[in-house]
DNA sequence: GGGCGCATGTAATGAGTTACATGATTGA
DNA sequence: TCAATCATGTAACTCATTACATGCGCCC
């Protein structure tokens, strides 16, 4: 088990909540933390509920869709906290996919490669504007540490690009 | 289609290679460039043998165990340009694995937080070091090109992280 | 009447890893 | 003789995504 988990269970931790709504809620306040599609969500719930790490009650307003609502039990509190450690110990080395291509780059026309480098550098910048114009929001220490995290990596990714076109042999 | 299929036809453009060689080129001289598993190459060669992208012929040195000798062919020539070009151009935003345990991390008493980011620094200094000791090796400019990568990205997290152990609320 | 929001799911597929299994040669 | 190196592979499993499928209510 892993960070998905560990994300829906501490979700679970503040209110009980549907899957929808905590799909909801995932893409409009922490669509930049995490990249959890809305399918897995709901069979994450179902295991989570099989494993007793979570329970659930059918809710009904008039004749709308019944809802599941999901809430964390003891056992979920407590496997909570055994991911939470999990996922604060482990740490991978950084293995940025995207390398394997820059490793065979002089393959390719010297200004083909130019172009593929600068057109990364404008992605990155882009997302950089993003952040930039992202408006605050304070559920936590943690989400914004997460999006100052991201913000660092971007910008020494690009540095890093444009250094790359400067060493690119002529 | 990816990077790993890439890896291996790259290696198999500079020359006509058995499974266990090009595993032993990769742990040697790409250990940090790629993660992939023995088995997975073995695999892929399959795979692109099936698919028409490489060749094989069996060798034998005496009694010794024969060696499944896999060559690219034109197909396999054309479609490394295409992965090439085709990784070159994604650029997928930073995702941190480890970030969701940190949107977390005011779950935990603050000294034991404290003591998981310390501990998360001094792995991302040992990695360092690592680097800063490894020897030169010339394999194109892309692999150093990588390795650098690397250097700057660990530095960044080192950085990043010492400034989420002063930001933790007292 | 048509599209968006609400609400939930299943089936197939993909990518890769782990664990397992085998067996000969070579050098200390 | 015992460990390391050479050499290859299969089966089961994990994790997550994609594509598909359904259907009501509400507002314009």
């Amino acid at each position: 088990m892993g960070e998905r988990e560990l994300l829906v269970l501490g979700l679970l931790k503040t209110q009980s909540q549907h899957g929808y709504q905590i799909n909801d809620f995932i893409e409009r306040n922490l669509g930049r933390v995490s990249d959890m599609k809305k399918s897995t969500a709901y069979l994450l719930l179902k295991k989570l509920n099989q494993s007793g790490y979570v329970g659930v009650s059918i809710e009904q307003d008039g004749n709308r869709p019944p809802k599941q609502v999901y809430s964390i039990t003891p056992a979920g509190e407590a496997k909570f906290l055994e991911l939470l450690r999990e996922a604060l110990n482990q740490f991978d080395d950084v293995t940025p996919s995207g390398d394997i291509g820059l490793m065979y780059i002089d393959y390719l026309p010297r200004d083909e490669a130019i172009r593929f480098l600068q057109e990364r550098v404008e992605k990155v910048e882009a997302l950089l504007a993003v952040y930039a114009n992202a408006p605050k929001h304070g559920f936590g220490v943690g989400v914004d540490l997460s999006i100052r995290h991201r913000v660092v990596l971007l910008k020494t990714e690009r540095d890093w690009l444009k250094q790359c076109v400067e060493q690119l042999p002529k």
